[in-house]
DNA sequence: TTGTATTAAATGTATATACATATATTTGCA
DNA sequence: TGCAAATATATGTATATACATTTAATACAA
């Protein structure tokens, strides 16, 4: 469905620009609907999915509150927050850093682990559902990084 | 900048499909931030300046809140708050309809469409700065288009 | 007509988020 | 050494958001 459609705009857009501006918010939210869907059932938020990812990514190095807020898509200063969660749900481990007792190390745990691979079917699922070409996504993800840059 | 080098990634992405998504979130995001600064000095929020747009675009005829409902971008059922706000600054009008008194005919107002008109040049320019010929925005929302098919 | 279903909007509530501030620790310079 | 600045994380707080529920008005069928 064409964008203009998506949003029941009937009046053309200012150009071509303001278009794109609207259809990527509104696709992004589109994205994000169906991702929550998926990690919903297993009472993550897709904030918290994306920490154990990030976690995933070093294990079994564990790594800091500093690193993640770096890495987290969504710039925001609550990573420690979020850490806490997935704490009590038992799917990372914390402890004081020995050499800097400021720091806290964090490493994702064995359920953790596991989780994220149980999630991973359905997460390809929704990749496969998209109607894109392997080609076609390089050139979107190539124009996104143009546009920033 | 490379979405890779954006998030600090070291990996490779699964696929393009992968990338395109994580770099779908982090420009949409990275946009948000960008518009939030305009609205944000005349103390409006980006979800309250997309109403005062929608309304604008009916004006001179009123709208109902459930007209506004169906064109937000990121749906959401606090339509009937988001005008309370507006209404308190004195940029929309409010009214009970006459044929059916459960609805309010909601209508931008003269304050409204003047701040609209200050904003525009400043969107302008964000528009201006991204680094997009017509033509590959015109891409950029067929792909999204496609990819939401 | 009368009672039930439907619709439009408002409200309640729990959680998430953004932003500032606080606390604890380390660094590094006078 | 001692003290200010910088750093890492945690916390406070106000606002935003998502989702369910409530209220009020209308539609419509028996």
């Amino acid at each position: 469905m064409r964008i203009k459609d998506a949003i029941k705009q009937n009046k053309d857009f200012k150009d071509n620009c303001h278009e794109a501006m609207v259809n990527l918010h509104f696709t992004s939210g589109w994205l994000t609907q169906m991702n929550s869907k998926i990690v919903e059932p297993h009472n993550l938020s897709m904030q918290q999915y994306n920490v154990l990812r990030i976690l995933r990514g070093q294990h079994p190095k564990s790594v800091t509150v500093k690193f993640i807020i770096e890495r987290m898509l969504d710039k925001s200063s609550n990573a420690s927050r979020l850490v806490d969660k997935l704490l009590a749900k038992g799917l990372v481990e914390r402890t004081q850093s020995p050499e800097d007792r400021r720091r806290v190390d964090i490493m994702i745990s064995k359920k953790g682990l596991e989780l994220l691979k149980k999630l991973a079917v359905d997460f390809d699922n929704v990749n496969k559902s998209l109607n894109l070409t392997e080609k076609e996504a390089r050139s979107l993800s190539d124009l996104l990084d143009k546009m920033r840059s």
